[in-house]
Formats: C-alpha cells, sequence, structure tokens
DNA sequence: GAAACCTCATTTGTATGAGTATATAGGCAC
DNA sequence: GTGCCTATATACTCATACAAATGAGGTTTC
C-alpha cells in the first residue's frame, strides 16, 4: 500500500496508539517510566518520547513530570484524526462504529451540498464533472471508480467554502469507504447510484440549495441502508 | 490562566505552528535542516524534533530523509484541533473565522439536541438542568455563568451518543467561546438566552426531537445574530 | 543512445548517556 | 491541623554519534 516504510516512531505510535482506542489501555491507565517502557518496546527513549509526542498531539495521552503519562478521557481523543480512525478500524469494522459515522455524513453532507449549491465557482463545477464522468467510465466495482467517487463528494466539501466543513471531509469520507469497502466486496449486485450522484450534481449546477441538500440526504440515506443490509440485518 | 509552565517542546510547537497557521510559512514552503533550525531557535535537537512530530500528528508538516520538512496543503490540516484553533485565534477574532464557525455549529448542535431528546438518560438531563440553574444562578456576564452554558451543550453532545458529535463537541464549543468572549465584553446589554436553553431542556426532557432540533436552531440562530450585531455590521 | 545500475551526498531517523526542571509525598516546625 | 521544607521520582532537555533512506548524477551495459 504504502511505499514508504513506517518508521520506528511511528510503528510504537500505532501500536500503543490501537492498544488504547481499544480499551486495552482504559482511561486513566498510567504508562511505566520512559526508560523502562522503551526498553520494553525494544527501541531507544527519543523514539519511544516521539511515539508519545504524536499520541499526546493526539489528545490520546498526557505526560507530566513526577506523576508519569497517563490515558486522557475519551472525551479528549482526537476522534477525527486519520491515524485514529485507520486504528480504530485496524481489524474488523465495527456495525457500531459505522453506523455512528452514517449519522454525521447524513448531517453534513447534505449541508454542505446546500452551501455548495451556493457557492460553487466553474471550477468547483467542473472538478464535480470530472468525477462523475470517472465515476461512469470505472464504475464503482474498481479502486479507480471509488477513487472519483470520493473526488466527487471532496469537490462539494471544498465548494461549500467553510473550511471547518472542508476539515471534516477527509475524515468523514476515509471512514465511510473504511466501513464500506468490504461491502462491495460482498455484495453481488451492489445498487448502481450513478443516479443518486448525477441528481446532486444537477442539483448544484443549478444553484437548487433546496433541492442539493434534499437530493444529497437521499444519497446517503440509500448508502447507509445499502450497509446495513450487507452487513447483515440486526435490528 | 494555565498553571504549569509550558515545556520548550511546546512552545516550539506552538511558535511554529502559529506561524504556518498566519500564513507566514506558506504550504509547499520548506524547512531548513534540523540542526540549522534547532539552531536557529535555541533548542537542541531533540525538542526540535519533538515540536515537529506534534505538529505532523496535526497534518501541519510532513518529512521525509533527504526530501526534507514541510509545510503541507491546508486540506490536511486537523482544523477542528484545540491547539490548533487556540493557535488561529492567538490574536485578534477573525470576523471570517467566526462565521465558518457558527455556520458549522447552526447545523451540527440542532440535530445534536435531537439525536439526545430520543437517547438522553435521566442523568444526562439532570446535567443539563444543574448546567441551567447555574447559568440563572451565575449569570452569563460571569466565567462561572459561561461554563455552565458550556456544561450545557456539552451534556446535550453526550446525550447524543454519538460518539462524534462527542467529539466535535469541545472544539466548536471552545471555538464559539473564543469568538464571543469579547462580545460579552462589549456589549452593554447583552440578551438573555436563559428562556432558549429552557425552551430546548424541556423539548430533551419531553424526549421531542423535532422541537429540540427547533429550539436549538433558534438559539445558536440568535447568538450569531448577536455575534453578529456586536462585531459590527459589515454585510 | 537508452536503460539499468551503482555511488555518493544530504537529510531525517535512531541510539545513548548525562544532566535539569518540576511536581508530588512525606516529614518537620509551628 | 497548617504551613513550610526537603527528598525523590519522573518527565524534560542537551550533546554527540551513528544508521537509514532517498534523490541526483555518473557509469556501465546492451
Amino acid at each position: 500500500m504504502s511505499g514508504r516504510r513506517e518508521r520506528m516512531n511511528q510503528l510504537v505510535a500505532r501500536k500503543i496508539g490501537t492498544e488504547i482506542l481499544k480499551g486495552e489501555r482504559p482511561p486513566g491507565s498510567g504508562f511505566r517510566g520512559e526508560i523502562e517502557e522503551a526498553d520494553a518496546w525494544g527501541v531507544s527513549r527519543t523514539v519511544y518520547r516521539e511515539a508519545m509526542r504524536s499520541l499526546i498531539a493526539k489528545g490520546l495521552i498526557e505526560s507530566r513530570p513526577r506523576r508519569g503519562t497517563h490515558v486522557r478521557d475519551p472525551h479528549h481523543w482526537n476522534l477525527l484524526d486519520l491515524d485514529i480512525l485507520s486504528w480504530i478500524l485496524s481489524d474488523e469494522p465495527d456495525p457500531a462504529f459505522s453506523g455512528e459515522i452514517f449519522e454525521l455524513r447524513a448531517i453534513i453532507e447534505p449541508a454542505a451540498a446546500a452551501m455548495a449549491a451556493q457557492r460553487r465557482s466553474d471550477a468547483h463545477l467542473a472538478r464535480m464533472e470530472d468525477a462523475l464522468n470517472q465515476m461512469e467510465r470505472a464504475g464503482l466495482a474498481t479502486d479507480e471508480g471509488r477513487l472519483a467517487d470520493r473526488a466527487f463528494h471532496a469537490a462539494i466539501f471544498d465548494a461549500s467554502g467553510n473550511n471547518f466543513f472542508i476539515a471534516l471531509s477527509a475524515p468523514v469520507e476515509a471512514a465511510v469507504g473504511m466501513t464500506t469497502r468490504f461491502k462491495q466486496e460482498n455484495q453481488a449486485e451492489p445498487r448502481d447510484s450513478l443516479p443518486d450522484h448525477q441528481a446532486v450534481f444537477a442539483a448544484i449546477a443549478k444553484q437548487d440549495a433546496d433541492a442539493a441538500s434534499r437530493t444529497m440526504a437521499k444519497l446517503v440515506t440509500l448508502a447507509w441502508d445499502d450497509m446495513r443490509l450487507a452487513v447483515g440485518p440486526r435490528d
């Protein structure tokens, strides 16, 4: 996948971060001293400290002289960080988790689409159209097609003009992609979502904010339904 | 304010991070080598590297052997990180920025309130009530009252039961607090927002999701109006 | 002449050992 | 008990050395 080999400090950060997110290191629990801990991981204190520095920056832990290093309350975790998301979804996709991400998406994306309808430039529109064409050409069964799908949604977020929505774009779409990737593999004949996308595009092109919101809400809802169907009926 | 003295690595991270966010170090621009840069900041290479490790974790920069260290595209910046928010708002509150944060809030909070109405426990409700009483007793002119205000909104986010909304709570409320703090100081007779809060509370208590959404939307809109009025009419 | 390969220099990454700063706990005087 | 002091554990900072990665440019090979 990623061509460059992972560095030691990243590896340790990922390992410890994953332990925290999986609950193996509960909030409030402490770490041993740096020398001891670094030794246990088979790395130098330099590497161990840089790894911890990353986790501190993501809100997972905090450390103070004399008190030691402790896992912070989940309330402080930067859940929308891309690394943290990938650490959470490292093994199997949790159904509860994907439900929550879709719930967020169902709120964010229609609003972003409405804003995009009002503020989009021609350049934004062109990006969306390119993405749609790419989706049609490649199909959603291919990596290329899914990439185009993400590009379409990213273009909408960008067109919203709101930097916070833009910042939300990457983690939300990434999480959705991660939780639905296996869906495409399992589902025999996935529903064709291209018409839904085209309806959103048309609304944004017409600068019809209301229609953009409605069509996007429908798109997300349908995707959500597909997801639930693929993951197996539970409720 | 914060009792503990800031460590060197945090200080350097804050300084450089602020330079990036203020545009003094544009995306794509590179840093000098570690030895040279650390020397310029008057710290050891260890401290400089740990500072950079924090900025990497927040998505502001990236570094690779031989290529050096560069500012990443704003698209990758973790804008909802509490540190980054405080760095952005370090000197004067930008009106465009506060407009965007209110725009996000106007989307997120009504949805959170609706979800809270459906899922809140009695404990959540008690927290909201306590916060309301505290607001009434202390008044929004005091730090204590504003703290209670934040607690009220935080309780709603928690009651939503969605971890992503909970994760959004802290940065959104913090940013709102930062941009509106000076409003309370400047505005001679700020509007009493307590009734708006009580209406939201009543709707959540009744488990009326629709009313919760509507009352919260109203609350945010009114706060937004106040904000625009205080910051001076622009449009 | 083009392509694969190799060498080298530059930059970040890792290791180690020493010393400093800071906050907690416990003792001591009052 | 209350306030102050001291000891100590822990993270923080420093300096130096070496290792690994990578991009550039030259070299061989066909």
